[in-house]
RNA sequence: GGCCCCGUGGUGUAGCGGUCUAACAUGCCACCCUGUCACGGUGGAGAUCGGGGGUUCAAAUCCCCCCGGGGUCGCCA
């Protein structure tokens, strides 16, 4: 195995007895009985107890009276059986143990600041300080190798369908559009910037101009904008492209990747084959959501037009002004109190939605026919009859002892509030299963948005995506109304892919970004590379980038992906491990050319 | 930048105006212990309760500001 040891500390088994053998590892925790000293060896495969007596070798026991946890220590002696009663069946190699003959300490520990041997919650921020010693905790420890599972797999997955595996550089040019910049100073340049990728978008394109007809990577992206649970100022993509593709090419290689993944690195788990797919429009009209977790319905009902035949003026006066009424039924939830209700409310508010009308449909038991008006809680119960309630309840797919939450006004403020709910009821009625994963496409997704501030036409997914072939004529009269070609894969209620075809022609390129303003001087600065490139025989070509840190993080059954990256940063941005970042010394800003303003 | 949650011996928690000279578990140190495996037993050390200011006769506890961590909105083509 190596010089040091010959053995792992999980190999061991009934049929080495007798074998001799060299263990290298950590005391994960020493049992002194006063003469008679256990100490269970630990390393990356797994934990073996060593037993010293002193009969047999009082040398080594003299050793192990030093050895406290986290030393790193050597022991070479003889696999047995244990006595007939002290096996231990928690522990793999729990039926034998090592008898030490000789023990040497190749390092002390101080005490650590955490237990290492013990499930317990610790303060992220001390975990992450020392983060070396969180590692060595099964629960980081697993996460890592489960990442390294799911990244080989991967990587011998579109290996085996003729992907080359392309390295792009980290330094590239910096573009105006889409997120924050990681800037890099140049030395050899003054006042010029080097800006960190945001993922090889353009670079793998011009792959594909380069003729590599299949690439992948695994591609670490840099965005400077505010981290989130499942955001970081660095993640990795297994950044895919392709020529000579349509979308459902991508999409099938995509839902293979994704199931036979899961069958083999968690075989445990239930996923469905082939995945739903839905259209943006359809998405958010059902969910509220473009990204909502299918493992539960709760799906959401458009009542505008019941809502608008009532006397209830917030659904009039909102649906008058061009909003909507939307609602959902919280099932078996019609007995919640007023402080639930409160809390619902509460929801609603802060998700910047005008507030919550709920409507309790009673006690369970019966159908909605045999719900009686005395029977409905509601502030609105007044402004609504029986026929309107039960009608709204029949929308909502609502039973008796449901609670109806509805909210009303525009889109784009009631979405926020429906998707809050929806993710709150189903969390208190515990309706996730952890063990599903809830796999789908979405496609379909409108190419432009208007900046609410500059009035312009921005890219929703980015400039470079496809329109669909017969909306193509629409970017002259409508630009909202251009669909595109490309596609996210959702998971439980999370983005984990995104993907497009791309415009490999010239012409429709500089068409889409005089659409979104710019000017022909900036096209040709910003991208007139990728615009000569399309100009020598550029193949059709699109691609996806699944997030590793989010895929593994499913895997694992985290809520953060910090949980499955070795050196995480902090919400501020910070690597608590190093102390980055950190000021640099005057000198290396001279070099570089760089005068500090007073802020 | 907004909103919300958290910060008490090394670690995890309790305490939420006076009984706190701050409790419990574990870890740590010493001694005892030859079959334990979260070993056991006895004893001991260890906290100006994140920092500052205020209210009060009295503050870990109430208020304000700041710092740090987390969640989220904005942001993330």
């Amino acid at each position: 195995m190596s010089l040091l040891r010959t053995h792992n500390c999980n190999e061991l088994r009934k049929e080495h007895i007798g074998t001799a053998v060299t263990l290298a590892g950590w005391v994960n925790r020493r049992r002194d009985h006063g003469g008679l000293i256990f100490i269970d060896l630990r390393d990356r495969a797994g934990i073996v107890q060593t037993v010293f007596n002193p009969e047999t070798s009082p040398d080594a026991l003299k050793n192990a009276e030093e050895m406290r946890t986290e030393f790193v220590v050597r022991i070479s002696g003889e696999v047995n059986l244990r006595p007939a009663g002290t096996e231990n069946p928690h522990l793999a190699t729990g039926d034998i143990e090592v008898i030490v003959k000789e023990a040497e300490i190749l390092n002390t520990s101080r005490t650590p600041p955490f237990y290492i041997n013990e499930e317990v919650e610790i303060e992220e921020n001390l975990r992450l300080k020392y983060r070396y010693l969180d590692l060595r905790r099964p629960r980081m420890k697993e996460n890592i190798l489960l990442r390294h599972r799911v990244v080989k797999f991967m990587r011998d997955f579109l290996d085996a369908r003729g992907f080359v595996d392309v390295e792009t550089p980290i330094l590239i040019k910096s573009t105006p559009e889409g997120a924050r910049d990681y800037l890099v100073p140049s030395r050899v340049h003054p006042g010029e910037f080097y800006a960190l990728p945001q993922s090889p978008q353009q670079i793998k394109q011009l792959l594909m101009v380069g003729g590599l007809e299949k690439y992948y990577q695994m591609a670490r992206c840099f965005r400077d904008e505010d981290t989130r649970a499942d955001r970081q100022p660095e993640h990795t993509q297994l950044d895919v492209e392709m020529s000579f593709v349509e979308q459902e090419d991508i999409l099938r290689l995509m839902e293979e990747l994704y199931t036979s993944l899961v069958t083999t690195i968690t075989p445990q788990k239930r996923v469905v084959k082939p995945f739903p797919r839905f259209t943006y429009r359809d998405i958010m009209e059902r969910y509220a959501s473009d990204k909502p977790d299918l493992r539960y319905a709760l799906e959401i009902a458009d009542l505008t037009d019941i809502a608008g035949q009532t006397e209830f003026t917030i659904f009039t006066d909102a649906i008058t002004g061009g909003g909507r009424v939307k609602g959902l039924a919280a099932p078996g939830c019609g007995n919640y109190t007023r402080h639930q209700l409160d809390e619902l409310n509460r929801l609603v508010l802060d998700s910047g939605a005008k507030g919550l009308l709920t409507v309790s449909l009673g006690h369970p038991g019966g159908t909605l026919d045999e719900l009686a008006i005395d029977d409905v809680k509601s502030v609105a119960a007044k402004y609504l009859t029986l026929d309107q309630i039960q009608e709204m309840a029949q929308l909502c797919r609502a039973d008796k002892g449901d609670l109806l939450l509805i909210v009303a006004g525009q889109e784009n403020e009631i979405y926020p509030a429906l998707d809050v709910l929806r993710r709150e009821i189903a969390c208190r009625l515990k309706l996730a299963d952890p063990d599903t994963f809830a796999f789908a496409f979405v496609v379909d997704f409108p190419m432009f948005t208007r900046s609410e501030e500059t009035g312009k036409w921005e890219a929703i997914h980015h400039p470079f995506t496809h329109p669909r072939p017969e909306d193509i004529p629409l970017l002259d009269t409508s630009p909202g109304d251009v669909i595109g070609q490309n596609y996210d894969i959702i998971c439980n209620g999370y983005e984990l892919a995104s993907g497009s075809i791309r415009i490999h022609n010239a012409d429709l390129q500089r068409k889409i970004f005089k659409l979104m303003g710019y000017q022909d001087e900036e096209i040709e600065n910003l991208f007139g590379h990728m615009l000569e490139a399309f100009d020598y025989g550029a193949p059709p070509h699109g691609g996806i980038a699944p997030g590793i840190d989010r895929t593994v993080m499913l895997l694992a059954g985290e809520d953060t992906i910090r949980e499955v990256i070795a050196f995480p940063k902090t919400q501020s941005a910070m690597d608590l491990t190093f102390g980055a970042p950190s000021p640099v010394t005057e000198e290396q800003l001279k070099e570089l050319h760089i005068d500090l303003r007073e802020e």
